[in-house]
DNA sequence: ATCCGAGTTGAGAACGATCTCAGAAAATTG
DNA sequence: CAATTTTCTGAGATCGTTCTCAACTCGGAT
């Protein structure tokens, strides 16, 4: 059966103008149109006008792709987040597009929801997509091989907030186990000597006071730095006052209550993480008790929420907008390597204070006014 | 002076392999290779395995660049965001990302910050990137040639939350009209007569009560349904109730401050969006006042932190999720006409009763018993 | 032996830009 | 006016794929 070639509507949009369609309108070589429109070379002065008309009354537009695939980098860059919605993650993100931006870089963004395997084929995606580099958020500690073989294949990677130990991977995170540790000298100080943890981490089903294998590099260094604050303190952790939860949403509360609820019961709570910050706070509640008052609590990740809620939640601030920040100038750094890279970065963290710590110090001079700021740690 | 052409170290790291790589080793051609890559036409089942085999061998990546550049299609959708960390943008965000990953697309995504510029070159930035379609939640009610040019370019787009009035553009919105007239209604029918209105809107300096130009169609539509809701109850409005704050921090706190400070002073606000509940918020406990009690409020968009305050945040709730999801959809329709889109789409918004607004009816029997659920409007 | 169709494969032209190299035109010099 | 330099421009290769054709190799049927 023949096609016939004219009696098809023909289609009112005109496929887009290509350089070639330029450079036929203003009478010019490709090569010469290419040079005005990119802007190199030398062309006569009255030619640039020439081809510069013919481009604008065609509406053309470059396309970046063809482009691309000659020069062999796409100025754009990979950002892989574990878990888009979580605080930390969305100011990460819109530091990461806005100073890539910067730079004259897009961003491509995936979300793994913690999950291994979107992160494999996420990864796999962009690279087929020829990302000139990758900020990922690593869902898990064991995806080992296949950010390997990545970086392998030349193109460069930053770890974000989160780090994969055996691996030599450029990475950007806080630092957790200076910031936990500083959470329970903080309370130490205050006078509590039983501080509870509660641990927030992906992909475990209950509630239940096992450390679970496999913890995300940031958990991790929270709870080191935990064990190691309250060891230094001289106080024997009560397995009863360590908790960790999962996904489920029940489980996170459970864990809140089975670290409430014993006789020696702590006086006051790490909380991981937002979510388990949220946790604590809706237990609590939910128990009749008050923050601050029965139960003090210290959060990591100083979400919006965190100040506005009464009383205002002390927490271990991550210098997210830096981290993200310095992810991405590090990452320009290995692309472009003019400006060499500095290397791995681990950024201090710092308590802020809030009024969701009891003074329970024996001299009640300051005690229960609670919204002066902290003695031991002045606020600037 | 001439280069020398072998004295400079060999690099490490060799080129990525091409598909030309695959087929040299497997000895076929570049055809065939292809064919086993790419999964189509027939090929001899042990010359698929020999092409497998030295794919798998030179860790071949298919480069989709090139893949893009014949087939015409990218497979990419651009989304353009007026302000990431906005909880309900991120989580447009979110839900636009996965389900575009869905349908087979990954997502380029920018930030303009509610600026116009970087909207248009962002927009220009994205066609250039060749994407498939774009969402863009305009940042002004200006741009309208920048957009309809786009759109003739046959690229489809959708608007998302927010609309261009003269523009004849897909879009997906919720019913905000609809929502302050319900917000408007159930602080009418709890006793409240004088009803404040608070909006937030980027681009202008200082705090007034006279309605600046060009505000964003969800805005528009929410200030409209006020005034639509208040003249169906034959109140009319006191010009002192209603104030409009731009993006500088304190413009929204002196606008809340003018609206209570007059001697015939709302018992009750309207927010317009997230930011100016938090604005209410903070001069409120700032002056000593308790929410719910002192000053009733509604707010726009049910963010995380509304249900964890005390009291918590009565609030119109946008459909966030099945906005993003509907404006994927409409877009991949656009995309892929089997399909075929839906067309614009404005989804009703609904209430969340909690307890930020008092009872001021004359019965007190319910009153103050803020924690049960409204009356006039049963929770299911 | 010849022919045929089915099953496989390869040569080569796209896609849209960039860039090298050499040749044409203009300007400068002897 | 010829020779030479300086501008300026165009032909064509290239990037890594996909895909259309045509061609080639079989076995089996005539």
């Amino acid at each position: 059966m023949k096609r016939l070639g004219n009696d098809a509507p023909v289609p009112v949009i005109e496929a887009p103008a290509t350089i070639n369609d330029v450079a036929l309108l203003a009478e010019v070589s490709r090569a010469t149109a290419s040079r005005v429109l990119g802007d190199y070379g030398v062309v006569k002065p009255e030619t640039r006008a020439t081809v510069l008309a013919a481009a604008a009354q065609l509406g053309y537009v470059a396309n970046v792709i063809a482009r691309s695939m000659r020069a062999g980098t796409t100025q754009t860059l990979g950002l892989i987040i574990a878990e888009i919605g979580l605080s930390v993650f969305d100011t990460a993100m819109r530091v990461v597009i806005d100073s890539a931006r910067a730079h004259g870089y897009q961003v491509l963004v995936a979300n793994t929801n913690e999950d291994l395997e979107a992160e494999r084929t996420s990864i796999r995606v962009m690279l087929e997509k020829q990302v000139d580099g990758l900020i990922v958020v690593p869902s898990s500690v064991t995806d080992l091989e296949f950010l390997s073989a990545t970086s392998l294949r030349g193109r460069p990677v930053v770890l974000l907030d989160r780090t994969l130990s055996p691996l030599h991977l450029q990475s950007v995170t806080g630092d957790n186990r200076q910031g936990a540790m500083d959470a329970v000298a903080h309370l130490l100080e205050l006078g509590h000597t039983r501080i509870g943890l509660a641990v927030f981490t992906a992909n475990i089903e209950g509630s239940t006071s096992d450390r679970p294998a496999g913890l995300i590099s940031s958990i991790h260094d929270r709870v080191e730095g935990y064990y190691e604050a309250m060891q230094q303190a001289g106080i024997e952790v009560d397995p009863r006052w360590v908790h960790y939860a999962g996904d489920a949403d029940d489980s996170a509360s459970a864990a809140v209550s089975a670290i409430l609820d014993g006789d020696q019961a702590p006086t006051a709570l790490v909380a991981s993480n937002g979510n388990m910050s949220l946790a604590v706070l809706r237990v609590v509640k939910h128990r009749g008790g008050v923050i601050g008052k029965d139960v003090s609590l210290i959060g990591f990740d100083d979400a919006p929420w965190a100040s506005i809620i009464t009383p205002g939640l002390t927490v271990v601030n991550l210098p997210v907008e830096e981290m993200a920040k310095a992810a991405v100038d590090n990452l320009i750094g290995q692309i472009s390597p003019d400006l060499e890279s500095k290397g791995s970065v681990v950024l201090p963290m710092n308590l802020v204070f809030r009024e969701s710590v009891a003074d329970l110090r024996p001299t009640p001079t300051l005690w229960p006014h609670q919204h002066l700021p902290c003695p031991t740690h002045p606020q600037e």
